[in-house]
DNA sequence: TATGAATGAGTCTTCATTCAT
DNA sequence: TATGAATGAAGACTCATTCAT
């Protein structure tokens, strides 16, 4: 019998290996050659447990979308309503190192579907789920009294999600300015205001921003 | 006696073919062949006029952010305070051919400043320079009166950038979702919401969103 | 304890399905990953039963041709002269899906024979097998007062084997002109045309041919 | 102005050399490398001429097809009916190296041909054409009485063509056995029996073959 | 006996770049 | 000024073969 691997686990270790080689080199640098180099097995190994290098590629960004979620999931467990909200943006928010990996990932292949319509599927699917989390967030906010029930939740979850990326990506092309301690202050701002909301009983506005 | 050619003006005439390229193929399909074929010269030609490739690639970039910036002065010329704001927000985003090419391209550019320190300083400079047009449209909207003089003006261009940031860019990968009509809707509501501030003569908050 | 197997029977089966291959992909498909599929068995198992991949592909051919001369011994049973002739002729042209299949397999390894030198004693030497099972055919023939005895065997018999070799070839790259058919056609001609010999008396003619 | 040179020229150089390949080392061994080597050039410059390496074996078996041709006009120049039909025989035939090395190459795409349905079109046009060339010398052979008019043309033009492709591909794997001696032999006796057709006024038969 | 993990050589192809003309 | 000939490096992919288990 032959040794014995799991070929689930190698492929993820492999695609783990591939998703750093995107976020540090570049997709372009993320070459058969150079995840074997890394990786410490050789180049044919790479196709005995993959299909071909677009495999590699595919599972390199599963296995970063798989990795956030894990981390969103851990990072909200128990919270919920503005708390599960405001932990919520700062888990996607480029913060920690893996966070900021993930969005320099997430930008090469939203240039990628940019481009390419067949790709946008799923990733407009993607946005589409973060867009539900948030408006889940908002719901129990509203359910649990922190925000006017005048607020409406789907406009103001999309301004969220366009806030977040925004920021995001300014954060890594300017992350001297935009910095650690911005981010988390406009995530403190962000669920302060929204808070506030319920305290002035404000006229329902469409989008709640900059009300 | 040599042919009598505007190298400058040929030299655009490549950086605007070339940014077609990466607008419509992407950045990697943007090759001297390529180049060479779609404008009609010869390969060496394209090397005459430039360095070598990355030259031609960073002046594709140049001609773009150029079209862009005449672009929005046209859009804004005349206009002050929250009717300029608002028109250039509706010039960056993407409801004109030319603008959504301009994203594909800036998208592109960012995720490689994400990855690479040296393209960051252009980038961020050209960030800066959007937040601080913003600033003196706000600024003007305060001055007139249009917009309540507690408004923090630097945060809030701020958010205003990393909203038009972020809904652009999601734009690009959900064009259906985040379509034409949707985003002139979030402009008038942006800009509606900033108005409003000085209507409610709400107390001073930070960042004036979702409050 | 190890398992039983009939090593020989193994081989035959991968050997059999080697042959398959080979004649509906071609020998370049025939690799030992291809091979492993198609038997179900794994790669290892393959090299375990030969010495290596032209092992295979060399029990292939004599696969093909042991099923070969066991199908035509069937045909020719019982039979002699001009009737054993004319089964031999019809079982050799690609009348049936198994004979095409040979003629495939053949036609490459003569291809291949044509260049390499070392391979062309075994097919010589199965070309003048055929030849030598014509000829005693003919003889047969003669002997039965079939045939004229005028005719020179030899000769007809080399002439009956290039026509043969020819039309079969010809029926693979053109196989709806020269079709079962027509196939059937000239096999009935020539063993015709060679019975009318006695009746017209000719005069002896070195190769009996368009005569 | 670069250097001139003359591309059809040049492919036609880099086909026929990658034709000696084919004929000498076989179909796989006309690698690109193999190719750059023997013709002195760089990897590179094949592709410049060439769309990709299948266009080089397409021009390749081209230009063995094409000098074929010109041989066969060659001989058969001046000459017709059975005169004409015995220089086209002994011109397809492999008595010279041009032709043992058309008869390889031939060979090989038969092979392939065999398998793949849509090479097929390509090589039945050219068996079509040489049976249409022997038809017209017989046709010929008839009008100047060379040969009785019971003669069934198209049935002897068939045969002829099976005929010289079996002795062909004989003579490639057993040509120590159908040397050239050989090859002339059954060229004169193939023609003088035709010619005796006439003579002996026989009865008209379908194939007349073995007759 | 059997499996499949692992390797490395070889193939086609694409491309930037250099340079002779 | 302009062309495109020529080179060589690098990429993805396929495959036979070896070998540990």
């Amino acid at each position: 019998m032959p040794k014995i691997v799991d070929h689930d686990q190698r492929r993820e270790f492999i695609a783990g290996v591939c998703s750093e080689i995107i976020a540090e080199q570049g997709l372009e640098q993320a070459t058969i050659r150079e995840i074997a180099a890394r990786t410490g097995f050789s180049k044919g190994i790479i196709e005995h447990y993959f299909d071909d290098k677009d495999h590699v590629i595919d599972m390199a960004l599963a296995w970063v979308n798989a990795r956030y979620e894990r981390r969103e999931r851990r990072a909200t467990a128990g919270k919920a309503g503005l708390d599960a909200l405001h932990a919520r943006l700062c888990c996607v928010m480029p913060l920690t190192r893996a966070a900021t990996q993930e969005w320099k990932i997430r930008l090469r292949f939203w240039s990628l579907a940019a481009i390419d319509t067949q790709l946008q599927t799923a990733q407009s699917e993607r946005l589409k789920a973060t867009r539900q989390r948030f408006e889940r967030d908002i719901e129990e906010a509203v359910a649990s009294n922190e925000v006017a029930a005048s607020v409406d939740v789907t406009a103001t979850a999309n301004l969220l999600a366009h806030f977040v990326s925004g920021v995001s990506c300014h954060a890594l092309i300017a992350p001297a300015f935009y910095n650690k301690s911005y981010l988390r202050g406009v995530a403190d701002d962000v669920v302060a205001d929204l808070r506030q909301c319920r305290a002035q009983a404000l006229s329902p506005v469409k989008t709640a921003v900059f009300r």
